[in-house]
DNA sequence: ACCTGAACACCGTTCAAGT
DNA sequence: ACCTGAACACCGTTCAAGT
């Protein structure tokens, strides 16, 4: 006899990006995320195939919402403030989901990685920015090097890795700076 | 009545780690890794207090591996070169040990953090490596930023999360050339 | 159709018992 | 001192039975 869904895989991945977020990931599990959304755990299994896909569910979920705000960065600015301003919503957004931000270039799991169509639509994005201050024929590289730079340095500061003191807003406007110059040089 | 140990912290550690770069973090039981030292699980308690214990000394492992193979890196060539034969090394060191690498900046786990002692020793290896191309005042943030994009980039390349094609040996070089020469600049 | 309790295999960890 | 089997709690997953 048909019944009603008590739940979906939106309110699924919804419930359980809120606990990684608020409790980590060891806390991340099947029980957890099935009391969250009013469900027994096996009920689970019907919108996701086992807990693999559910974090590549949340990591695509991830990407996506960065992507949407990235997208909203680019306004009628000069390239550079583009760029600039690209390279600090990222860091925010990070900062504001630190734990699913983690998931997304960690190689630990093979088999959670995003979608190839959000990559390319948050890549495609970054290009076209970085076009304007390099060129057409630098603007890949450029990218992976801008990219590189602002992931790599928000992946230490999430990880605690900036242990020497200073300030760490200081060395991410030199870094900021300096890395923007070293595209649009000629 | 006294019986000589069977095993050692050292022997453990070593394969843990050959367990996580071959099979996964996913195998990193402590079955396996009692069955690869030859003893059985609970033996493992004795020497380590947990397995977030046994993270940590895994970690420790590979970064003091790392801050030993970057000392060899600074000769006595210009200071640029050293600080590319440090980019380099870094990125070589990473490919060779990607599960291993990937756990150090890995902001999941709180507890299996490296040593403080161990940070300050490769800090400090670049930190004078980069102070001879800027001067003292802006070693640190300009370290910072060659060790963002550093990391960065081969956490991306071992995350496969340069999906565009390209030369992606091309956009090493690109970058470092850039990162260096933008270190230098007055 | 969807949900559930019961069950299974597996894992981290503890501990009393062995040498 | 160190090692072990047995045991416990917990987790992911399956499945027959319920509505």
């Amino acid at each position: 006899m048909p019944t009603r869904p008590r739940t979906s895989t939106a309110s699924i991945v919804a419930a359980a990006r809120h606990i990684l977020e608020t409790q980590g990931l060891d806390a991340l599990t099947m029980h957890a995320v099935a009391r969250a959304v009013g469900v027994r755990g096996p009920s689970l299994y019907k919108r996701v195939r086992d807990r693999s896909e559910l974090m590549r569910l949340i990591a695509n979920d991830v990407f996506r919402q960065l992507g949407a705000r990235l997208d909203t960065m680019v306004q009628g600015q000069t390239p550079r403030e583009d760029v600039r301003a690209i390279a600090c919503e990222y860091r925010a957004f990070a900062h504001a989901n630190p734990r699913a931000y983690a998931l997304l270039f960690s190689p630990v799991p093979e088999d959670w990685r995003v979608d190839l169509e959000q990559t390319q639509r948050v890549s495609a994005l970054l290009l076209r920015s970085v076009a304007q201050l390099t060129g057409e024929r630098d603007a890949l590289p450029a990218a992976r090097m801008l990219v590189a730079w602002v992931h790599g340095f928000v992946s230490m500061e999430l990880a605690g890795a900036f242990r020497l003191g200073g300030d760490v807003e200081v060395a991410f406007d030199y870094a900021l700076e300096r890395v923007t110059a070293a595209i649009e040089r000629e």
